[in-house]
RNA sequence: UACGUCUUGAG
């Protein structure tokens, strides 16, 4: 089934669900009995659909070759849920991974946070934070960053911050969408020079800076009049490899 | 050995 899990992957990925559907009905008809990843190949295509029902479909299906749920599979069954705005059916099927003995690991509970986080319940957020910690789990670099965009997009500034000294005082390093999440809360309320700054910030960590990242200073400076430093972005910015 | 999480903007 190996071979058929890595095309049906590859349809998933560039969102084409309906081929690898079709590569499930060839495999039926030539017995082959599907893993359990390719379940999970299958479901990867289902987030962000408003299809849930064909989740149910393939949990369904799984279930009926016997396979078994690894972590990888209820993580993606949550964030079909989380992509979905709907973080409360996603925790429960946390604790239904729970009850049948498959610890959740730091991407799960990642999972669930950024669920809370894009839904504006940042409370709730905080508490499964709270959760992952007690169960010593340490929380991913994107699980912080999850937390500051739900702060950065209530401007929440000083959350933000408090968030940003907590994940280096546990030694979780931040990486360039720390950053990019940062300079663009700067900018949204308008405090030009602080996110400007974090361009100094992330070289001194040897964080590189991408393409989102000069988007967003040149964007910056632009906004606080400074033409002379936003033409300046642009020049590092080709010297970085990216085009304008 | 194939499978799971984060940021800009457009929409």
């Amino acid at each position: 089934d190996v071979p058929y899990s890595i095309l049906a992957s590859a349809y998933a990925k560039a969102g084409m669900d309906s081929e690898s559907e079709a590569i499930f009905k060839r495999m039926e008809a030539c017995d082959i009995k599907p893993s359990i990843e390719f379940f999970n190949t299958l479901l990867s295509a289902y987030i962000g659909s408003p299809y849930l029902e064909k989740v149910d479909r393939v949990i369904y299906l799984a279930e009926k070759y016997g396979c078994r749920f690894t972590l990888a599979t209820y993580t993606l069954v949550m964030e079909v849920y989380t992509k979905a705005k709907q973080p409360q059916v996603a925790e429960k099927i946390l604790e239904e991974m729970k009850r049948s003995g498959v610890r959740p690991d730091a991407i799960t509970y990642g999972v669930l946070i950024d669920g809370y986080c894009k839904t504006h319940n940042l409370a709730e957020a905080e508490r499964v934070f709270r959760i992952m910690l007690n169960e010593q789990q340490e929380p991913e670099t994107s699980t912080y960053n999850s937390l500051l965009h739900g702060y950065a997009s209530k401007g929440m500034k000083g959350e933000a911050e408090r968030l940003f000294n907590l994940m280096q005082s546990l030694c979780c390093k931040p990486n360039v969408v720390t950053y990019n999440t940062l300079i663009s809360m700067y900018s949204r309320i308008r405090k030009y020079n602080q996110a400007t700054q974090l361009y100094t910030t992330m070289q001194a960590a040897e964080c590189k800076p991408d393409a989102i990242t000069f988007k967003l200073l040149h964007r910056a400076y632009i906004l606080s009049e400074n033409h002379l430093e936003a033409s300046k972005i642009i020049i590092d910015m080709k010297n970085a490899g990216f085009r304008f």
